[in-house]
DNA sequence: TTGTAAGCGTTATCAG
DNA sequence: CTGATAACGCTTACAA
């Protein structure tokens, strides 16, 4: 009958409920505010319209959105869907919604997204790692959106961060398997160039050579992007140009599977002829034969703490305080001793 | 010096090149109506202030986001990642930016994820697959906004859709791969309640299964939602109830892989014992050892085209016109042939 | 408890 | 080519 024939609105609503905007307004956010009488009245104005508030005019008017924005590296892999998605429940269950965006690990995107983020309103950002332009930092503090660090863990960073040690894991993790009596180690990491958590886990494993005695120069380092086929062929190199290696360490779990593919593509039994470790423990790292021994990496914890955190900060505007968690070995079938070696 | 506080806004730019707001506004939308003059000073100013425009007002404005959503029903798997990955890539190069929210497989869950999205003034939304509840589709039309359905083709559905024949697809393989001999078939699906996809795919093996001359009555079936686990856990209990099956046709790679995890871990060789298929080819099917023999779906093109048509559906304002791509067989190890089968 | 009305930051129409 | 100015749909003092 009414036929009012674009989406309805709240004066839609206010007219059918006789009430004013404002009475309707009130309804939606402070229903409280009202007697049961007219809230009912309102509420079915709103059902028999099928009205849903404009998102755009609310977040003008109240100059808050409830929405928070991530910023990713990349979807095309489950290492950050787990925490992500902890992050994202943690958020729901707060009232707020998650916008993601991912910038296929260039640098260079990820200041457009934040700031089409920051357009979008978000009352909070959520960066993977420390590294980035500083000129992000500026922005985001010009606008005066908290932001948070995840994946890192850097005290004597400004930004706060709740995440973990990187280099302190791997190094934890590479002495662990130094002392299994490797001493030719590959490694195979993302690129570190703007890149922290690799960076920091390429010096953990330099860390613990040293603290071993091996020369930390000996190490085979191969900086490849982060498919599997990139893993595949940096093993591939790496066994090439370093037969002897009896140990590759890989920055990550999806670098690590592509390696063991190599591994098999080249005839080389795992772990028998060599060893090949991952990071993150996301569930890739059980389905590959051997499955893989990895740093653990607890995703559903961090990304729950990080959407407590943020919420905070956002709502009781606060600094935000960086807590740091802790990672574990996971020890599967893809890791040999070395025969022979003193332990 | 100038010491607004506050994030600059189209005024601010203004007052600083002294010009009006719609000049900046202008200089911003069409850039071209202006005089370089006035142009380079305003830019000047946006520059020199930092300026972002405000979405919110912006899109209130103009009636108009250049957003457009996408529902999926997981993040959690690279399923659907390859094919929005180009979906965005094409939106991208159309001036569109990509909205993306997941239901976690909860039919429940879509509606609110899509009042969200439009809500936030998505100009157009994207689905996975045709089965929603009605009222999805009503709200959608009265909000006159435009919907494109993906990931399965169906010229006889009321919406357009952009995506390949799941049943036909299904059935091609399922005739191969009987053709080879086996006569026991498994089947490890997700759940079909609302879920197209998955019931065009177990309608399609039984299709084969008929044209073979077999009982589609035999075909062990058991549903399962979509992580590694759930393939395995399945796996394991349909080879424990059915012994004799030679072959499990999984509805997807994800949980193919997890039902080889599952063999393995029975102390089942692939082929030799059992085959295993999936479906989608998504990366994670040349991980596994043996590689996946799968369906390959076309996730790339699928995107881009559903990018590009729907972009048209909204800047032609038309009804969207469907498409149909084709899926193709890659044979990688995972099947073997019954031995003494006629062929 | 409810209503009035002033913004919020843009775009777009219409003059000039 | 540029400038006023009226929307856009909602929230929120401030009044009643």
């Amino acid at each position: 009958m009414s036929s009012t024939d674009a989406a309805p609105t709240l004066d839609d609503v206010a007219r059918l409920a006789d009430v004013s905007t404002a009475t309707v307004s009130r309804c939606l956010n402070t229903p409280d505010k009202l007697t049961k009488a007219t809230r009912d009245r309102v509420l079915a104005a709103v059902k028999e319209l099928g009205y849903t508030p404009n998102f755009a005019a609310r977040s003008m008017a109240a100059k808050r959105t409830f929405t928070i924005g991530a910023i990713i590296p990349t979807m095309e892999n489950a290492i950050f869907a787990r925490g992500l998605q902890a992050f994202q429940e943690e958020l729901d269950r707060r009232g707020y919604t998650l916008l993601v965006s991912s910038t296929a690990y260039k640098a260079e995107a990820e200041e457009k997204q934040i700031r089409n983020l920051v357009a979008r309103g978000a009352d909070g950002v959520l960066v993977i790692g420390h590294d980035r332009d500083p000129a992000i930092y500026d922005y985001l503090r010009q606008q005066r959106v908290p932001v948070l660090v995840t994946w890192s863990y850097d005290d004597a960073a400004p930004t706060p961060s709740i995440g973990f040690d990187n280099r302190a894991a791997m190094r934890t993790f590479a002495e662990r398997v130094i002392g299994l009596g490797h001493r030719h180690i590959g490694m195979i990491s993302s690129m570190s160039a703007q890149n922290d958590r690799a960076r920091m886990r390429i010096a953990g494993v330099k860390d613990a050579m040293l603290a071993h005695r091996l020369d930390p120069a000996t190490l085979d380092l191969i900086e490849v992007p982060y498919t599997f086929d990139d893993g595949e062929n940096a093993f591939l190199q790496l066994m090439h140009r370093s037969p002897q290696t009896s140990i590759v360490l890989c920055g990550s779990d999806v670098l690590a599977v592509g390696a063991i593919r190599g591994a098999r593509h080249m005839g080389l039994q795992v772990p028998a002829d060599v060893s090949i470790t991952g990071f993150d423990d996301i569930e890739l790292a059980q389905v590959t034969h051997p499955e893989l021994t990895t740093v653990h990496v607890p995703h559903h914890r961090m990304g729950k703490l990080a959407a407590t955190e943020l919420v905070a900060m956002i709502e009781e505007k606060r600094e935000g305080v960086s807590q740091r968690l802790e990672t574990t070995i996971v020890e599967r079938g893809s890791v040999a001793a070395i025969k022979g070696a003193k332990r």
